[in-house]
DNA sequence: TTCTATGCAAAGTCTTTGCATCTTA
DNA sequence: TAAGATGCAAAGACTTTGCATAGAA
């Protein structure tokens, strides 16, 4: 069992909660992705892997692997809400190409540190923030 | 006329589309409004002042207020896709209250800077972003 | 054995679209 | 008058939910 299998394990027993083989092969599939996807694009990956589950039962799984830190939700690109898992993964924020769909990932400590100044100014308690930069990727603005 | 419908009359006769009554009530309510908005609240906006337009009509007219830069896209806060007046309006950013679902809007040269320094790092051409930060807000931190 | 989880299908939202009718330029 | 716009209702896309059955602890 890895890392994240036994972090959700804690997490599921304690609320009760059974880790049945469907959670087990979803989580399987959100490592293997290691990166963003969305609700039909990880139905699709079960699928293609022969693990028919239904989106039922992806829908009723995402929250739990949100409330136990697994994933979280991503910078809506596009109409689909988007999730990224979180494990081993230190916030982020994204440039996102707005023709090949590109996602490219960075992280700025000095504007992280402006942003809860910002917070603090108005005396907001921040839990989390998303910061989203649509464009042209190196590729496509020279096409 | 005022500012805003001498410019979407501008746009719209530059595309070759029609000024009609029901784009000027809800241009005017937009105006009204001055703030974010989804299309429902629109919606009941309108109805709310005795305009009983139909919810087609908003969702056909919202891209030709985006096209001609009337509103914008703002974050998503919940669900539903938000909107905001970009006339006469600067860029800026967002503090988002989890609880009570108040918006306070700030604007950071600083940060707007880092951005872009981010953007020449990927050699990646920015055309719009969007920054929010979600969390308890002044008032709700305290109850 | 008990109580949660699953799959299916139906129902709910939000949004788009076809069509007949109306309106703008 | 011609081409675009509107309202309605139907259709679509995405998500949630009720229920009977299956399965984890």
């Amino acid at each position: 069992m890895n890392k994240q299998e036994g972090a959700f394990t804690r997490f599921l027993k304690s609320r009760g909660l059974r880790f049945t083989l469907e959670r087990r092969i979803i989580l399987r599939a959100i490592v293997s992705i290691a990166g963003h996807f969305d609700v039909e694009s990880l139905f699709d990956w079960l699928k293609e892997n022969n693990e028919n589950i239904s989106r039922a039962t992806i829908y009723r799984a995402i929250p739990l692997f949100i409330d136990s830190g697994i994933i979280k939700e991503s910078l809506r690109c596009y109409d689909r809400i988007n999730y990224e898992c979180s494990f081993d993964n230190d916030h982020h924020d994204h440039l996102i190409c707005i023709k090949c769909g590109a996602i490219i990932e960075f992280k700025d400590e000095k504007i992280e540190e402006l942003q809860e100044r910002v917070c603090k100014k108005y005396n907001f308690k921040p839990k989390e923030h998303k910061l989203g930069i649509r464009g042209f990727c190196n590729k496509c603005q020279n096409k």
